[in-house]
DNA sequence: TTATTTAATCGTAATATTGCAATATTTAAA
DNA sequence: TTTAAATATTGCAATATTACGATTAAATAA
């Protein structure tokens, strides 16, 4: 116990999950509004934003990057990363359409 | 350490990681998708729609609660779960915004 | 080559999540 | 009242996440 039963949901639902899961900590939605806020992609210097160490910081990075919110170059010592417009798409795509049918929901 | 350093973040931060947090999981989006599909909100057949213990999805349910992605009110020995539209509709706005932000964004 | 800088990785402690069996609770039916 | 049903709660084991110090890796600067 304890790990999630991934196969036993659809391909679809867990990779909403997955992207939603990535966004379910509020350093990362940190970073993200700091990625819109600079709005370019050298940014060295999110471990200087943020209240966490730098190895915290890294692993958020990577989270992100893994969940494909997030895409990275390497460039010299510095990184860039910048938002993955497609990724964060799917999940906008997914919620207008559940707001759309809840809308015409018959309800309590 | 292990606990999510919840006070250094903005409210609005917790906040939007905190719906994104509880669909985070593929059983809560599960959860979501039938009760979109059956459109309704009498619901006391979500334990038999899930590859779930009664407990485990009792628990799911719970959270999204908690989060307020669902309000549920108890009608006899049936409970009735809906889709809350306020909070859908926060994180929707929220990436809304984002994908604008990103498409003007110049970036690699 | 030897610093220096910047970001990733490793190792580990603290805490949270997931899942379920057992049990409790609550309401309706018999 | 007793029984049956549906859902919630408790307790616990397995696993995942969060955070960070120490270290490593890689690129540039001196």
């Amino acid at each position: 116990m304890g790990a999630t039963k991934t196969d036993h949901f659809t391909e679809r639902q867990n990779q909403i999950a997955k992207i939603a899961k990535a966004l379910g900590h509020p350093a990362r939605i940190a970073i993200i509004e700091y990625l819109l806020k600079v709005n370019t992609c050298i940014c060295g210097d999110i471990v200087n934003e943020l209240p966490l160490a730098q190895p915290t910081v890294s692993q958020h990075l990577k989270e992100l990057k893994n969940a494909g919110i997030i895409k990275g170059n390497i460039e010299g010592t510095a990184i860039c990363y910048c938002i993955d417009e497609k990724v964060v798409g799917i999940l906008n795509d997914y919620f207008s359409k559940i707001i759309l049918t809840v809308t015409n929901q018959k309800c309590c």
